[in-house]
RNA sequence: GCGGGAGUAGCUCAGCCGGUAGAGCAUCAGCCUUCCAAGCUGAGGGUCGCGGGUUCGAAUCCCGUCUCCCGCUCCA
């Protein structure tokens, strides 16, 4: 775990993986762009995920909503409410903490103080217990705690953050940490990103883009369910952009502004959900294990605080550079999304179950997998730096990209040994036939050894270097990039041989 | 937002007490090379983050500002 962050953005930036974004103007916090190299490496993780959940599953269809969705998406999926936090930083701790919660626990504490100093004093009093509630509700304490709750009330009611900032002032609310009064005023974080719909300012209407995906799965339900003949269990996958104005975007591509996710929601009957929900978090797993990812770099991190509408939650977790992160989340989420929807619609997402003979809401299981997420953890995973011979027969590192070949930007180089016509010539006619099949580069300048060294960086598999022998009995060297080992193979099989290495059916018949 | 660090060529960095920018790698052109990078020749590339000040003169000193990185806070 040596490796550093700085050290692989780095990395990513001059092979062309990723780029900070609006470089040229200074760049812009938590937002990258993905290089030449990137792009594909990105979109290869991409399409092996709709793959295995799209084309491998025939009760899995998939999607593609728009960003932009009606308001009212927002208030039904609980985002308006919940990505609307007034914020307030302590001056002394420089904690930050949500008013809201702030003030509630510290009202709490009040009224577990009052129900204290009462007991005690019933108890010495020789009275009887049930006169504790009345006595409680004459405490200062308690008393005090009551009003607090009334004009927090009335305050987030109103978004009266000011009167938020005077309520923290007035009644004097310590910090937990460190007892200080002091305070920065109260100011409400948007966590959505809006914009405006509507070309003529004055008439625009505020929008959101929106801050996850799964909503455009949910809102879309009656038309996938009405046009893809689909019965239960069945799932809707989706691969798209969403947008959050994180507060502090850092760890490289681990947390940016705009984001890449890839969903799949998977509708069952009510009941069914505990045995579907290990069905997908062990399919997801093993997923991940056959891109390449070590089992030992893989965990399940249970949520121990489950979200309102949730039954079970849990998280696949990679080792990062920085420690063991989210990649993707499994979620049992009952009825909630749908029934939030009808709520607030006015509409029917139910589905009638012909062989219960009654109509219901399904249940959801979630699979929700960052796509920003997995780049970075294949990057981190693949790139290391290792002892290989040199041609004076000493050892030198070298950096090497150990992608799974499923997923390399670069799938084969073909270089001459040397720079010599007839050598460049045969090279030059096996690239032009290999790129109708493969992602193939070819390479003439500078020495054999650097020549694959610099595609080892890239994370380039195979490379194949037409040689002497090859003029004489058309057979060529193909070199394997993690052993660095080489065959020799007659130039015509190099094809049959490439197909099978990056044979996609295969792999899926692995999972 | 607070605290800390940093901004000089694509990358990594040098530039001491101020005298109008350098190295290695990378890139490009050519030479040389018959299998694991850093041989040869040549070339391109920097308003030294930005603005202001001090000075005869600032990458170098002072002030301001922006941006990035790390930590804290937040993360349905």
């Amino acid at each position: 775990m040596s490796l550093d962050l700085q050290k692989l953005a780095s990395f990513a930036k001059e092979q062309g993986f990723i780029y900070p974004g609006s470089e040229l103007y200074e760049g812009i916090g938590g937002i990258y762009d993905y290089g030449p190299l990137g792009v594909e490496l990105k979109r290869r993780i991409a399409d092996l995920w709709w793959r295995a959940m799209v084309q491998l599953h025939e009760n899995i269809v998939g999607l593609d909503a728009a960003i932009l969705m009606h308001p009212r998406v927002w208030e039904a999926s609980g985002h308006v409410e919940a990505f609307h936090d007034p914020l307030v930083d302590n001056k002394v701790s420089k904690k930050r903490y949500r008013v809201d919660t702030l003030i509630e626990e510290y009202a709490q504490r009040l009224e577990e103080r009052a129900h204290k100093e009462v007991e005690k004093k019933l108890r010495k009093a020789g009275l009887p217990p049930e006169k504790a509630k009345e006595e409680v509700e004459k405490h200062k304490d308690y008393q005090r705690a009551q009003s607090l709750r009334a004009r927090l009330a009335e305050a987030m009611a109103k978004k009266d953050w000011p009167a938020l900032t005077a309520l923290l002032e007035e009644e004097k609310i310590p910090c937990p940490e460190s007892g200080s009064t002091e305070w920065t005023p109260v100011r409400q974080f948007n966590l959505m990103f809006s914009t405006h719909l509507g070309a003529v300012a004055e008439e625009a209407q505020e929008i959101y883009l929106r801050p996850e995906t799964a909503q455009g799965i949910f809102v879309d339900f009656p038309l996938v369910l009405k046009t893809a003949r689909l019965k239960v269990p069945f799932g809707i996958a989706q691969i798209g952009k969403a947008f959050r104005n994180e507060i502090v975007a850092r760890q490289f591509i681990f947390r940016m502004r705009e984001f890449e996710q890839m969903e799949m929601q998977f509708f069952v009957p009510p009941g069914t959900e505990g045995q579907w929900y290990e069905y997908w978090k062990e399919k997801r797993l093993r997923w991940h294990q056959h891109l390449g990812l070590r089992p030992e770099y893989l965990r399940f991190k249970d949520h121990e605080h489950l979200a309102h509408y949730a039954r079970a939650a849990t998280d696949i977790e990679f080792a990062f550079p920085f420690g063991f992160r989210e990649i993707e989340g499994i979620h049992s989420r009952t009825d909630y999304d749908l029934s939030r929807h009808a709520q607030f619609s006015g509409k029917k997402l139910e589905y009638y179950d012909e062989s219960q003979g009654r109509s219901y809401v399904p249940y959801v299981i979630e699979t929700s997998a960052g796509l920003d997420r997995l780049v970075l953890a294949h990057l981190s995973h693949g790139y290391s730096e290792e002892l290989a011979p040199t041609a004076e027969g000493g050892q030198e590192l070298r950096t090497v990209l150990k992608l799974h070949p499923l997923l390399a930007p670069i799938q084969v180089a073909v270089f001459p040994l040397i720079r010599k016509e007839d050598f460049v010539q045969k090279a030059r006619a096996l690239y032009e036939e290999l790129r109708f099949y493969f992602l193939t580069a070819y390479e003439e300048k500078d020495s054999i050894g650097r020549r694959y060294r610099r595609y080892d960086a890239k994370g380039t598999p195979f490379a194949i270097t037409i040689d002497g022998q090859t003029l004489e009995d058309e057979t060529v060297t193909i070199r394997d990039r993690d052993t660095l080992q080489q065959i020799r193979l007659p130039m015509a099989q190099v094809r049959a041989y490439l197909a099978e290495k990056f044979d996609v059916a295969q792999w899926l018949r692995t999972l």
